[in-house]
DNA sequence: CAGGAAGGTTGACGCCGTCTACTTCTGCGC
DNA sequence: GCGCAGAAGTAGACGGCGTCAACCTTCCTG
């Protein structure tokens, strides 16, 4: 192993710094993080870490690299029934878990902005196979011959369900909702209750006896 | 009247702050708004503001403020059709072409964290306000009739379109959208699109021969 | 062995928010 | 008419930040 965990000066500097990076955006978000903090959090001078990134964009692009990478992964490894319905619905409910989960680092992904893209081409190709992922889910659903699908309609509709993701992710945790005053069973329901609707809206229509899925 | 358009000292520092303030968000975000910087172009020194706001953080909150005054005074001067449909894409409409005109101004309401929501409870009352205006539209739309349709229901669905909105709000501004490399047509088309999935979505049926409304 | 690059250090600059102390003006009670 | 309190504005300082520049080690290589 190249890295060590913590303290008594990493031998791989570039390494630490990324983790220490992360840990910090973990503990209080992105605005909070600079770069004199993590030298310092490392035993280190506050000049050492632009050795290994020009600039602190730079180190935050590779952040958010990686967190595009771990998101990606997460939503790989989510658990898939065979069922085109279920599988939607699992990856929706793996999406809105790890917003949840990660609440800061989901917002380092999607709520701020970017350093340019254009330059972290890898950072970008994580984003579009989570696309792909979605967009492949919609295309399996039942009532939808692949022949009468065409790619806009199955693209406006993966840019559809990802809406609703996206928005139920930020809106639960968005600092406007707490002021709303919502009984405690929507906001517990919230999650299933879009899924389900996502799932009408698609056309997709639950087997008999089976209304809404816990 | 109190207030000069700019410059020469202004009779009313307090109000030409946030005036000032809400150009330079306008401008470059909230991220790069600085008080000195408000202080410097408005011709006065680098502490005068802070003789009327006690932080950043709280001209912050005024700003924020009149930001949900301002979207909900919009949202009420939407067109209004009559039909509780056409009533409830308009609504859509409204705030989503809102979102897109004023995209740091969105994203100062819903993008930041905000300062602490208890000690500017009018602002909270906007945001209110708003919910209330969908939660309206959606309890109007025909084929649910209201002794049916409970509270929670009426929530969960409100919860559910505010999800669409506010997420394809984000991601048509998003960084992440652009390296997806949409056709043209589907972006133009997202907007509508989502709006007619929301329909199908709360089982409203559109009249025959009308696919998707313009 | 010379030399040079890679990696780390110290110091400085100009930004920022914020604290404190000083001035200037204004209105009000006596 | 006077004095004085308080409001409004100014000036300076402090520490934290990102970043630039200069310097010092260490170690690998031609």
């Amino acid at each position: 192993m190249t890295t060590e965990g913590r303290k008594g000066r990493p031998t791989d500097l570039r390494e630490a710094c990324v983790q220490e990076a992360l840990a910090i955006i973990g503990e209080s978000g992105v605005e909070s993080l600079s770069l004199r903090d993590v030298a310092r959090r490392l035993g280190v001078s506050h000049q050492a870490p632009y050795k290994h990134y020009p600039s602190r964009d730079h180190i935050l692009a590779e952040i958010v690299s990686r967190s595009f990478s771990a998101f990606a992964q997460y939503l790989d490894e989510r658990s898939k029934t065979g069922d085109p319905r279920g599988d939607l619905r699992e990856m929706g409910r793996a999406y809105l878990g790890y917003a949840i989960a990660q609440p800061l680092h989901y917002r380092l992904m999607f709520g701020t902005p970017l350093p340019d893209p254009r330059q972290h081409p890898e950072m970008m190709g994580r984003a579009r196979h989570t696309f792909a992922l979605l967009r492949t889910d919609i295309a399996r659903l039942p009532g939808r011959p692949a022949e009468s699908y065409s790619d806009r309609s199955l693209d406006l509709d993966a840019l559809f369900v990802w809406s609703v993701m996206h928005g139920l992710a930020s809106i639960l945790q968005s600092h406007v909702l707490k002021t709303l005053d919502l009984a405690p069973e929507v906001l517990e329901a919230a999650i299933s209750h879009a899924l389900a609707r996502i799932g009408t809206a698609l056309g997709v229509r639950a087997p008999e006896g089976e209304p809404i899925p816990p």
